[in-house]
DNA sequence: GACTTATAATTCGCTTGCATATGATACGCA
DNA sequence: TGCGTATCATATGCAAGCGAATTATAAGTC
């Protein structure tokens, strides 16, 4: 006999309280897989889409603070970059005074493809937002953005 | 100039509310990257934990079942399972009754590893967890078990 | 100046996810 | 009975993550 997650009662809400499923993995992968639909027809995945949202606000950073800025190892941001570069949207630069470094420029293309990509996000957000109180949505936020802290806190200390 | 990602005052809030970067997305692969850190020893990753979650609560069932339980492509449960089996977690055995199914099983040790999944869920959640009002747990849980819900809904339309 | 150590990017190999195509079996209907 | 259609699992190929190993360059130390 295993444990009993039909009825397991915890001292307090745990992430099985919802469905002993996991919520927030499904609700990931459900935004991700809306976004990329509607990215499609412009060329980029939603990954794609954030380095050039990163780069809208400060063009020409290093692959390297790329990755800390998106909280992602260095080769995910190299294989995210090829694939931009691939389509013209990104470009990369050596920088000269650190010739080990890449310093990666949005070309105009790629900017302009931040604007769609910010019309989307309110387009995903508000299908997902659908029938919840605005005090219980702002609750919401706050509080995911604290468990994303906490998150990345334990495994920086691992 | 593109759009004013700074400075944005959507009329309610949204996922750029927090800091204009994906939060959802960043919550889960902190939770599955923590979750996989300590499944490790054991043999497993998150994702196939959760298979045998599912087993747990009905043994045999059937990839397609599995998958649509999942919310999940049948491709995806089938690699799944194929790594559980290599591991001897799961065993699949023709079904007599529909030669075109496989139903999957869960061995004792398969089983075991349910027991190994919830302690760390809590563990997990406990990180997540830490310094958020019981009253706003709750209410963040059930927001995003609707958030689901109206993503998977949309999904399903498309 | 030479040596060691650290950092930047990439390559390789792995898991999870998707879409699409294929082969095998089941089912419905004439 | 047979034929078309639907369903089950898998194969293939792609994107996005990760860790570990590799190469090139910088930087620090003796």
């Amino acid at each position: 006999m295993g444990p009993d997650l039909s009825t397991a009662a915890p001292s307090r809400p745990s992430s099985l309280t919802v469905d002993h499923r996991p919520v927030f993995h499904d609700l990931a992968r459900f935004r991700s897989t809306l976004f990329d639909t509607k990215l499609k027809p412009h060329g980029i995945t939603i990954s794609q889409a954030w380095v050039l949202a990163h780069l809208w606000r400060k063009n020409g950073l290093r692959q390297s603070e790329l990755a800390a800025q998106m909280d992602v190892a260095t080769v995910t941001t190299s294989k995210l970059i090829d694939r931009l570069e691939g389509h013209g949207f990104v470009e990369r630069r050596v920088d000269p005074a650190d010739r080990r470094s890449n310093r990666v420029f949005a070309t105009d293309a790629g900017m302009a493809l931040v604007k769609v990509l910010t019309k989307i996000v309110y387009q995903v957000d508000a299908v997902a937002n659908e029938g919840i109180a605005e005090e219980e949505l702002a609750i919401t936020l706050r509080v995911i953005g604290r468990m994303r802290e906490n998150l990345k806190a334990e495994l920086a200390r691992l």
